[in-house]
DNA sequence: GCATGATCATGC
DNA sequence: GCATGATCATGC
């Protein structure tokens, strides 16, 4: 059936909230084995009758309409979340290359998406997951902008014959995300002899949580940016601009210029101090539009006189059960480095503690900072397998008497096993343990980044 | 002075 | 009650 408006297609599309996969499926693809076909191509020839095809052209050609079917899921603490990043078409280095961003096949394939959700839960089995909402897509203006630079950016690096170290940290919401069943399903690149890995355009976890948040939830962010200011400027400088006049103040003095109370003590106080200084006082940070949808994370570093932070920079308490029973491929370390953005709101101290108890903290900058690949793919992997290997059964805990106190021990890697990262307690008292899948009983633990390692990456 | 373990303070 | 950011305390 060929729809004529996208209100003919949207109407039908609708039909399909409430259904699930197995009331839609007539081609027997869910009850064929496992994997045979995926949701998506079960509702383009169950439920809108076309034959699965793999084309440049949009699914709805004479719509110029794409269609994805994209898992969601419901956290914990009642909040939603995209199950996955949306991967969309194959990128062809070879003739991506010859073309400008409205020429382009990411423009042409995807720039008008009908994204139809559904819920995924764990317990279920695929054919009863049900469709929750259909949705007409199309990129916000200021998306847009982003996206366009995201999309130069992966460009110029194939121009650049470096297609085989594209990578998703590199951009902001459009990501080049691999796809090809193994580290052997390579393509030709242009400039380069060397082999490239299969990648695909894709929409970022991130930002697919934000619009199931939009869409299923109705739950809007507030943006610090307006879309002409996308222009000329990257998301990277706009955050310079906003930051850079504050250069060289202590964070009282910021605290007075966006009045907001000074209390340093304050586990908001930072926040704060961010939030304002985008324009947007009072915003929480998990509510800012381009934070939400680029994975941004702030972390506030204090360097010592000597440009090395005083302490190390803690991170999530470890699931020891997850990392023992995963791959280092889909690993939850791996992710959580690929997938976040840091803003680093760094100040300094100018005299050290024992010189002034009371020093002021001096404001230094920002840096919009990604872990690169390398480090993601040495040293924190380093990390992963040693812990891994650890929890098979070689981990060693032990209480040894400490003055008046019994100090637990044990071998996971310290501060020297590689220059980056290491693994220690984070608890709130003796009493804060957990059961490691060895059956011993532990402090509970966390990973950090190495004071030096941090210094390093601010200088 | 650094490395490592311990735990406090805040906020949801 | 717990997660998280932050910092303290001890021993070498």
């Amino acid at each position: 059936m060929i729809y004529e408006t996208e209100e003919e297609l949207l109407i039908h599309a609708r039909k399909a909230e409430g259904k699930t996969f197995g009331e839609i499926d007539q081609s027997a693809r869910l009850s064929n084995g496992k994997s045979k076909g995926s949701l998506g191509q079960i509702i383009e020839e169950s439920f809108f009758g076309y034959q699965v095809n793999s084309e440049a052209r949009p699914d709805f050609e004479n719509l110029g309409i794409e269609l994805k079917v994209t898992p969601f899921k419901r956290n914990k603490n009642n909040t939603v979340s995209a199950k996955e990043r949306l991967v969309l078409n194959i990128i062809n280095y070879m003739e991506e290359v010859k073309t400008s961003f409205n020429t382009s096949s990411f423009w042409k394939k995807n720039q008008k998406i009908l994204l139809m959700f559904y819920e995924w839960m764990p317990e279920l089995n695929r054919r009863d997951y049900t469709i929750h909402k259909s949705i007409l897509f199309t990129f916000s203006q200021s998306d847009l902008e982003i996206i366009k630079a995201d999309w130069e950016t992966i460009i110029t690096k194939i121009r650049s014959g470096k297609a085989h170290e594209l990578s998703e940290g590199d951009t902001v919401y459009l990501g080049a995300c691999t796809k090809g069943s193994n580290k052997n399903t390579v393509r030709n690149q242009p400039y380069s002899e060397t082999p490239a890995m299969q990648r695909a355009y894709s929409l970022k976890h991130s930002y697919m949580t934000a619009l199931v948040r939009k869409y299923i939830k109705n739950e809007e962010l507030i943006s610090f940016v307006q879309p002409e200011d996308l222009k000329n400027r990257t998301l990277n400088e706009l955050l310079q601009d906003k930051f850079g006049p504050f250069i060289g103040l202590t964070d009282k003095k910021i605290a007075g210029f966006i009045d907001i109370p000074y209390n340093s003590k304050s586990k908001s106080f930072i926040p704060q101090i961010i939030s304002g200084l985008l324009g947007i006082k009072g915003t929480r940070l998990n509510q800012i539009e381009e934070f939400a949808k680029a994975n941004i994370q702030f972390k506030t570093v204090r360097l010592e006189p000597n440009g090395v932070p005083k302490e190390s920079m803690s991170f999530e308490v470890i699931d020891f059960h997850q990392w023992a029973n995963e791959t280092w491929e889909e690993s939850y370390l791996r992710e959580r480095f690929i997938q976040t953005k840091f803003l680093f709101v760094i100040f300094e101290y100018k005299e050290t503690k024992k010189d002034n108890p009371n020093r002021e903290l001096y404001f230094k900058g920002i840096k919009l900072w990604h872990m690169p690949v390398k480090t993601i793919e040495n040293e924190i992997k380093q990390l992963w397998e040693e812990v891994h290997r650890l929890l098979k059964g070689s981990l060693e805990v032990n209480y040894v008497s400490r003055g008046k106190q019994i100090v637990e021990k044990n071998n996971f890697p310290k501060s020297n096993f590689n220059g980056v990262t290491h693994i220690r307690p984070k608890a709130t008292d003796g009493q804060d343990k957990v059961l490691l899948p060895t059956g011993q009983r532990i402090t509970k633990q966390c990973y950090w980044l190495n004071n030096t390692y941090i210094a390093k990456i601010i200088n």
